[in-house]
Formats: structure tokens, sequence, C-alpha cells
DNA sequence: CGTCCACAGGAATGACGGGCGG
DNA sequence: CCGCCCGTCATTCCTGTGGACG
């Protein structure tokens, strides 16, 4: 322990400021985004002079900036705002955090001062108070829903429609929307009213190329580490590890940190190669092992079906065998099944979530199925599990349907 | 070329825990 | 405390379907 305390008080030491790496970091440089940045900013701008700003909407994959500048400028425009005593407030929701309508209603209405119970309240009733606040406190609001598509996807797009007219009803104060996506597509699910009413503009965040990332890298490793504890090459691997994924700014960044990390343990001086290897499996299994351990009962057993399939040979097992299997694990454990339809869910649920791979196939005259392969090692789960009381209990266990074959 | 399998996945509905205003 | 409404998870019932088999 001492060494390890002394390893971070004294000698070398590897970052200057860590944090500049960390993902919800808002720096205030944006190499290769300049020109968003100024359409973002020019948009926003009227709310200083009062009026209502148009409402904007965001697209892009994850990692291009688009939550950096966004919230950049809406903080900028705070604080000028303030400076200048203008009645412009802004305000921030992630709607795939918030999950649904009503609490990204209330995330909107703390902007306000508007205190809203977690649970309880008719969303027609935080609506109406916002709207209240609003007029009542003639504020210009410019609100940023990050991930809008999300909440479209669950909800339907309800909320954004009323949320798009709330300025006709109001005699003071006004709304503008910045509406921020990563899916495209998800345009299609919108109302046409609702369409054009946020997007009035646009702006597309291009994926960065890989000599892109690296600038950005470079910019934000003056900050984040000591002079001469970085290698070259380990900053080229990084940047070409995630344009090689889609141009994911974000992933390189959390590489480079963890990698960072990796060296510091180790106590060696220099980042290189071999730390940013070692971050890539590290991010990858802390990933799985988050999701794996906060998984509810059910979701464990599923995917443990599919784990115990893949075990006994089977390539990739359909919705029906490993529902047979999840039905034994459950007896076995003594706990009552759910239906097929529902494990079919979470089934997808998993896929979602990287942890398992399904798709949908037609064996012909066999039906029509899901194949259900693991795509997370085997060896990873089972260690993961390992300290799991319900799973711990159906160690050894073999199912007889699988035992068969 | 039609049938028909083995599901997919949408819609309606219900149980449940939680918070509200009165 | 009550009656009401909420979101979440799950069930039930349902219609839809790609393509090998006969």
């Amino acid at each position: 322990m001492e060494k390890v305390f002394e390893g971070f008080l004294g000698g070398r030491k590897i970052f200057a400021n860590r944090d500049a790496l960390r993902p919800d970091f808002i720096p205030d440089r944006f190499p290769h985004r300049e020109e968003q940045l100024r359409r973002v900013a020019g948009i926003v701008a009227p709310v200083l002079a009062g009026q209502r700003g148009s409402n904007l909407f965001v697209y892009g994959q994850t990692g291009t900036g688009k939550t950096a500048i966004v919230r950049f400028v809406l903080g900028q425009l705070e604080a000028k705002a303030r400076a200048k005593y203008a009645n412009a407030i802004t305000c921030y929701v992630n709607c795939r955090v918030a999950g649904t309508e009503y609490r990204v209603l209330a995330g909107l209405g703390k902007s306000l001062g508007v205190s809203v119970p977690f649970t309880g309240l008719a969303t027609a009733e935080v609506l109406s108070r916002f709207r209240g606040s609003l007029e009542e406190q003639r504020s210009f609001l410019v609100a940023a829903l990050d991930e809008v598509d999300s909440l479209v996807k669950i909800h339907g797009d309800v909320l954004l429609y009323q949320l798009t007219r709330i300025n006709e009803t109001l005699k003071e104060g006004r709304l503008s929307i910045i509406g921020i996506s990563n899916d495209l597509r998800f345009k299609e699910r919108l109302d046409p009213r609702v369409l054009s009413s946020l997007s009035e503009e646009e702006l597309v965040f291009k994926p960065y190329t890989a000599p892109e990332i690296r600038d950005i890298l470079y910019d934000r490793a003056k900050s984040a580490f000591n002079a001469g504890a970085l290698e070259d090459s380990a900053v080229g691997l990084c940047a070409a590890e995630a344009a090689g994924e889609h141009g994911d700014a974000r992933r390189a960044l959390d590489l480079l940190r963890v990698a960072g990390e990796v060296a510091e343990r180790e106590g060696s001086d220099k980042v290189s190669d071999i730390h940013v290897r070692i971050a890539e499996k590290k991010i990858e299994e802390d990933r799985v092992s988050t999701v794996l351990g906060s998984m509810p009962l059910h979701s464990k057993f599923v995917l443990w079906s599919s784990y115990l399939a893949s075990n006994a040979g089977v390539d990739a097992a359909v919705t029906g065998d490993l529902y047979e299997v999840y039905v034994e694990l459950c007896k076995e454990s003594g706990v009552e099944p759910l239906t097929q339809r529902r494990v079919s869910s979470l089934i997808n649920e998993l896929d979602l979530l990287g942890l398992v791979n399904a798709r949908v196939v037609s064996l012909g005259r066999y039906g029509r199925t899901k194949k259900v392969k693991l795509s997370v090692a085997d060896g990873q789960i089972a260690r993961v599990y390992k300290d799991d009381p319900w799973i711990n209990a159906l160690a050894g266990y073999v199912p007889r349907c699988l035992s068969k074959t």
C-alpha cells in the first residue's frame, strides 16, 4: 500500500489533470468543430436580445462532439446573459438517462426552479407547472434535449409536440429547443408538424477522421498529461482505434485515459502502445461486468442459459431452446419462470447491451425465430457470476435438454 | 407454388409500489 | 387517511411472416 500511495505522491506523475479526458469534460477548444460551434452560437444568440431563438436539430453519431458543443454554447450563453442581465436560461436534459416523459419535464422544470416530486403527479400537471413558471418568469429558455430519439422510440412524440407548440400559448417567455439525436432515421417517426417545428435549423456532425481525432487527443493531452509522459505512437493508436469504430472521439479519449491509468499503476513513466492495448481490454471488461452485475435476475438466467448452451456446443441457440433451458434453471432455483414472450424481449435487451447477438432468421419449414449467440467471452461471464448467489447455486448444473445432445 | 412452422413483436390489460392533493 | 394517477414490469392475446418442404 505504501508503494501505491508513494507512487501517486512522489516520483514522476503521468497525469497533470486526468479530468480533461473524462467523457463529461467540456473543453474550451473544439478542433475541427469551429463551424458547428459558430452555427449553434448564432442560432441561440437572439435569446440574449429578448427574441426567441430558432429550434435546432442536431444529428451525429456518438463521440462526434454534439453534446460537448451544445453544452459549451449553453454555458457561454448563460454566462453572457448573467453579465448583460438578460433573462435567458439554459437547460440540458439527457432523455435516455431521464427515461420517461415525466422525468424529462421535471428536468426542464428544475432549470426554472420548479421542483417536482420524482413521481406521483400527472405528466400534464408537470407540463402546466412548467408552462406557468415560464410565463411568470418571462424567461427565454433554451432547452437541449439530448438523445431525444430514445424518448421518441419509447414514448412517442407527444411530449415533443406539446413542447414545440408551447410558445403559441405563452404571452410572456419563450422556449426554444435543441434536439440532439444519434439516429437520423428517427425523423421518420416524428409527426411532420413536430419535425418541421423542431428542425427549423439543422446541423449534422460528421464522424471524425483519424487525423482529426489525433488533433483532439493532442489538444486534450496537453492539459491532461505531464510533458513527456505520452508517446506519440500511443496517441496514434488510440486515434486509429476510435476512427475504426466510426470516428468516435469519446472512445479515443476514454482509451487514452485508461491507458494512462494503466501506465500509472504499473509505475511506468510513459504511456505507450502496450498500455493502450491493455486499456482496450480493460474498458470492455469493465463495461461487461457492470451490466452483468446490475442485471435483473431473469435477465441473468437468460444470459446464463445462453452461456450453458454455448458451453454445450450449441453454436447459436434459437429462442425456443433457450427458453427451455431457462425454464429449467428457474425450476431448479425455485423461481417462477416468465413467459416466452417476455423472455423474447429480454433477449432483445441483452442484444442491445451487446452481451448477446440476436438476429431473426427464417428456417423455412421449421419456423421463424431468433438465433442467439453469446457476444462476450464466456470466461468472463463465468468469472463475474462466480460470486452471484443465484447463479452460484446452479454451479455445475447441466439442464436435461442440453445434456441429450 | 401454396402451406405451415415457430416464432416475432404490437396492443391491451393488470398488478404493484409510490406520491400526490385534499 | 383516502382515492387517484403515475411508471414499470409482466401477462395474455393477437396478427404477421420468410422460406424449406411437399
